[in-house]
Order: structure tokens, then C-alpha cells, then sequence
DNA sequence: TTGTACGCGTTATCAC
DNA sequence: GTGATAACGCGTACAA
């Protein structure tokens, strides 16, 4: 009833008001300025909802994280933010952690029109029921992008932008080797997280290539979280062959690590090097500051939303992985194996 | 199109699919059966877009918060997410730092029914145009809640749920003082900050209170960021007589003080002690523990969103200002004062 | 209890 | 360049 309103005002047809907001240059400029006119004088502000429904598009996507607070993820969602503001898209968020959905829930957000896509900055449960909604559904799947997880074989259809995590976690391990350490202990993130799986994997290649045994007790679960990392330290602690060197899934779990150490009485890096994965922005200011792996995570956000628009909008359905490049960044936490 | 197609299939009208989805108790049991075996055969998902369009509600609620990524509000948007799944809202987040919006932006999307209220948890400029609006909109004002921040003026006619800084920032300023400390410096937030302006007030009032001084350059702006805390840090040391405490209106400010202050050669809190607020998660393993003051952040996400989804459904329109109880937090990062 | 038919506000497809 | 009008898919008043 509002466009209507406009258009008898402005004595011209809903068409044209139309016309106005959406090709102004397919209006002349005396039927503009009167339409310009009519819109001041009502306030009129166009019915989204009516304009979404009527265009079969939602503008929006949804971006799944594991948790929203997560420093790093920041730098990921400006990048994402920077391409949404730029492309005209609005972005909700879900998190796995609060809510635990299975996939499903996220698909049927694109097939339900509440969303146009998915960027996946998550791990989660592979795609279950939705495979079966291939056939009515009628496309194949919803329009979705992988950013900073590595795909699990039923994801690996999607595109996707990451570091190598498994080079990266080697790069990290081999530095430590470097240093003479020996024995190096592994906090790993929580069992269903292909990410921190992949980390693992290149801790253990390296090893592995360095000729290094990993006993079986210095690879421990810290949860992903503060005070899981706590607890793996502790437990690596308590080893009676202690590791020289511990090396955490991500930084959150590092900084954990780094307190437990030191409230063991024992000294970082003389006693114990922790390294970490991320560089988010406390890495620097935690003492002593954490040596870590880098992402360029804005890009990350940055590319893998823009992959995504393009994907929504049919430009490309290259499914390509893109890898970015990671940078080990070398602090005061790690140094000599001590002896 | 589709509520059609599950109709024919169902041999029922597209009148009672819609029943069956939306009021199943006024289906017969018989034809309930028969819907619901047809929308299984189709995989029907109703199309979000029309139902809202035809319902002239988004379910969505946009939360403005300053930025993403800070810890503390991780916890606040637990508690506004605990209650949008219950009620069935989706949250559309926008951060104030990484896009420069004003005011009008946020209502806009409400007048333009792209979301049907916002939950405002950032200091942003008030009311400006949006003032003019109250006219053509037809209602007053969106449906909007304040949560955390203090209020301006402009915006005292909303509901709002926060602590009490000004007392809370007076309290942590008493402790220092009965800890001996009477060169206390405060380490501020942007100048636009209302949320911080209330610290500070609440520093001002407590050192006035005991009757001591507040030279002019020991309250430095720090930018609510490490690196502008850092820079703050650092001119508060080289001060010819440096504060023995620093009060730090958030606690991720007062990392990058500690850190600062470390770097200086000095010990936090035998030489200084620093505190700060909102008792993050990083808080308690600083190196050392820091001192802070805690707001039940769960809480104020989770009521400040259900007075905006009771505002949304009409069912209040209580204006009242709610105040949650803060809490001193000591850790190790305060002691008495030197000498 | 179920079916028919209309309208929500916008955009797109035609003619003119 | 502009106007008339038919969709878009769903909910609901009203009739049966």
C-alpha cells in the first residue's frame, strides 16, 4: 500500500516510483525530481520484506563459528563485514557452541529462503540427511563456503580458503626440533575438530621426518578452551619425562598453557617453550610474549565471502581449495631446549 | 507455488497445509497424515520470505555492538542467544567499529522492516533525524533496548539494563584508596564513550570523596584497545611523579597496561597496581591475576533481550532503567600502596 | 473440519 | 519513458 501511496502523490504509476529506487537513470529527470519529492513527504522507506519475498532473496547469509568472542575470529569477520557492507549483504550469525545444530538446521536456513548462503568458519557433523534433499530441493545444495576449517570428504565438494594447517603445525614443529627440543608435547582442540585434527597431523609428520618419538601421553585434549588447556598442561606437567616444549592447537589454548607453567614454578622459555597457532592480538602483550603461527585472517574472511557472493549469484562455481599463505612468528616463549 | 504443490499432492487444499503448519490442533487427524506424508515425499520447507512477508514480521533482532571478537561480549550475546533461540528470533549482528553507521542506519532497518528491534550494546550518536521520523513512521520509535551502556539523553526513553558504573568504577577506586594509593591514574575510553565517561565519573567522585587530588594528567585516553592503553601506559610512567595505581575502564586495556608497565621494568603490584572491569576470561590468567570488576554479562544479554522481545511483541512497554550488581573481583594484580 | 479467494508491497513484463 | 497488471507464496476471513 506504500508504494502506492508514493506514486499517487507523485502523480506518476507504482512502476514508476519503483523505477526510481532501483534504475534512476531509466527515469527522466523531471519525473525523478517529483517521485524524490513525494518520497521526502511521506517518509516512505520501501517494505524489505515485501522487496525480498517479491526478488526471491534474502541478502543475508549466515556465517557459523564456533564461538563469537573469539579474538581471532574477529580479524576473519572484518574481512567479511568488508565484502558484506561492499555487495549489500547483512550477516547473522550462529554459533556451535551456544547452539548445538547439526547441519541440516544450517542447509535448511538456504532452503527455507532465511538466508542466501552459508560461510562455514566451523567444523561440524557432515551432511547426514541433507544429501537426501538433493533431489527436491532441486539444486544440488545450498550455496556454501568453507573458511579456516579443512574439509572433511563430504565437504570437499565445497570451495574453501585456509592455511595448510598440516605444513603450517610441521613449520612449528620443525622450529622446535630446530631448537633441540625433543620432547614435545601437543594440546589438541576438541576430538570432532578437523582443524586442530590437521595440526596434529603436522606435529606428528614433523616428529615423524625428525625421527622423534610422540609417546602416546604428550598429545592431550585441551578443549579449545582456557581452561581445558589448563588442565592438558597440568597433565603434561606431571609426566615424569616432562616435554621441553609444548605446542598448543591455537593461541587461546597457549595462553592457558603459559599460566600453568609458570604457576609450576617452572620458567618460559628456559624451562619450557609453548608456541601457539593464530596470533590473535594478545599473543604479544602475554608474558613472555607467545611465539605463534600467523594467518592472514582478514583475507581469509575477505576471500572466502567474496567466493560466496559469487557462488549466490551464479558468477562461479569454482571448487577449488585456496590456500593462503601462514608465518611463523618467533617471540620470547620459545628458545633452547634447556641442558 | 510450493504450499501448492504439497496441496495437489496431498489432495487437500493449500488452506490446510498452511493449518497444518501453523495450527495443527484445527487439522483432522486423518488429513494430518496425509499432509505430513506429502510434505516428506516433497522435502517442503515453507518459504521464510513470504511467511514473513505476509505475517509483516522478520524475526530478526539486530544487535549494535562495538565490536566483535571482545571477550566480554562473548558472554552478553550467550545470554541474548539463549533467549532468541527460545523465541525464535535470529540475530543480525553489526559492530560499530569496523563500519561507521549512524543512528538513522538502525532505525532504518526497522522502518524498512528488515528486523523487528535492536538491542543496543555500543555508545553510538544519538537521535539526530531519526527524531523527525516519529511523524510518518506511525510509531513513536522502534522497539529498542539498551544494554551495558549508559544513556544519553536523547536516549533515556528506552529500557535499558546495565550495571551501575559510576558506582562500580567509585568501589574500585575505594579499594585502591584504602589500599593506600593517592596517585591513582585512570586510563579512559574513546571520547565518545558514554559507557566510559561513567568510569571515569565514578573515579572522579570516589577520589573526591577522599579528599584527594586528581591531577589533570593522570587520566589519559586510551582508546578502549591494547595498543591505545600501551600508548596511555607509557605516558602515565614517564609522569614525574607516576601514579602508584592504574585504574583501567576495561580489562583489555588494562592487559596492555600491565604489560606496558612490566616492560618499564616495574612489578605489578609492588611498584603499581593495576585493575580493571568487566573480569574477561583473560583476566584471571595474567601474569598476574588481574583485579577487576565483574558484570553479570550473561544476565544483561538475557534480560535486556527479552524486554526488547517483549517491546517487539507489545506486551510492556516498561521504560524503566534496570540495574544488575557488580562485583569486585581481587586478584593479584593490587596491593598496598609502595613505601 | 475444510475449501475458496483475496490481499500483503514489490518488481518484472509487457504494451503504449 | 511510462503505465497497467500479473505474478511471488503464504495466511486468513468467510463460506460451505
Amino acid at each position: 500500500m506504500s508504494i502506492k501511496k508514493v506514486a499517487k502523490l507523485a502523480g506518476v504509476s507504482t512502476a514508476t516510483v519503483s523505477r526510481y529506487l532501483n534504475s534512476p537513470e531509466q527515469v527522466k529527470e523531471k519525473t525523478r525530481n517529483k517521485v524524490r519529492a513525494a518520497i521526502e513527504e511521506t517518509g516512505y522507506a520501501p517494505n524489505t520484506l515485501a522487496r525480498n519475498f517479491r526478488r526471491g532473496k534474502t541478502s543475508l547469509i549466515v556465517v557459523v563459528l564456533p564461538s563469537i568472542g573469539d579474538p581471532f575470529l574477529e580479524s576473519v569477520m572484518r574481512g567479511v563485514w568488508k565484502v558484506a557492507d561492499e555487495l549489500g549483504y547483512s550477516i547473522l550469525i550462529r554459533d556451535t557452541q551456544s547452539n548445538s545444530h547439526d547441519f541440516d538446521e544450517y542447509t535448511d536456513l538456504v532452503f527455507s529462503k532465511q538466508a542466501d548462503g552459508i560461510l562455514l568458519l566451523a567444523s561440524i557433523s557432515p551432511f547426514g540427511e541433507a544429501e537426501a534433499r538433493r533431489g527436491p530441493s532441486g539444486q544440488a545444495h545450498p550455496p556454501l563456503v568453507l573458511g579456516l576449517e579443512s574439509v572433511s570428504a563430504e565437504l570437499s565438494q565445497f570451495p574453501s580458503v585456509r592455511v595448510d594447517n598440516v605444513a603450517a603445525a610441521a613449520d612449528g614443529t620443525e622450529y622446535l626440533i630446530q631448537l633441540g627440543h625433543k620432547r614435545i608435547g601437543f594440546i589438541t582442540g576438541k576430538p570432532d575438530s578437523l582443524l586442530t585434527h590437521d595440526r596434529e597431523k603436522g606435529y606428528r609428520d614433523a616428529m615423524h621426518k625428525a625421527k622423534l618419538n610422540v609417546a602416546p601421553e604428550w598429545v592431550v585434549e585441551g578443549e579449545q578452551t582456557i581452561e581445558g588447556a589448563r588442565r592438558a598442561t597440568r597433565q603434561l606437567l606431571e609426566l615424569e619425562q616432562r616435554p621441553t616444549a609444548i605446542f598448543c592447537a591455537n593461541d587461546e589454548m597457549a595462553l592457558g598453557a603459559l599460566y600453568e607453567v609458570k604457576q609450576a614454578g617452572l620458567r618460559v622459555p628456559q624451562d619450557i617453550s609453548v608456541i601457539g597457532f593464530d596470533d590473535i592480538r594478545y599473543a604479544e602483550i602475554a608474558d613472555p610474549p607467545l611465539t605463534t603461527i600467523a594467518q592472514p585472517a582478514e583475507e581469509i574472511g575477505e576471500r572466502s565471502m567474496r567466493r560466496l557472493c559469487e557462488a549466490i549469484e551464479g558468477k562461479e562455481n569454482n571448487t577449488a581449495a585456496e590456500t593462503v599463505p601462514h608465518r611463523l612468528v618467533v617471540r620470547k616463549s620459545s628458545a633452547n631446549a634447556p641442558k
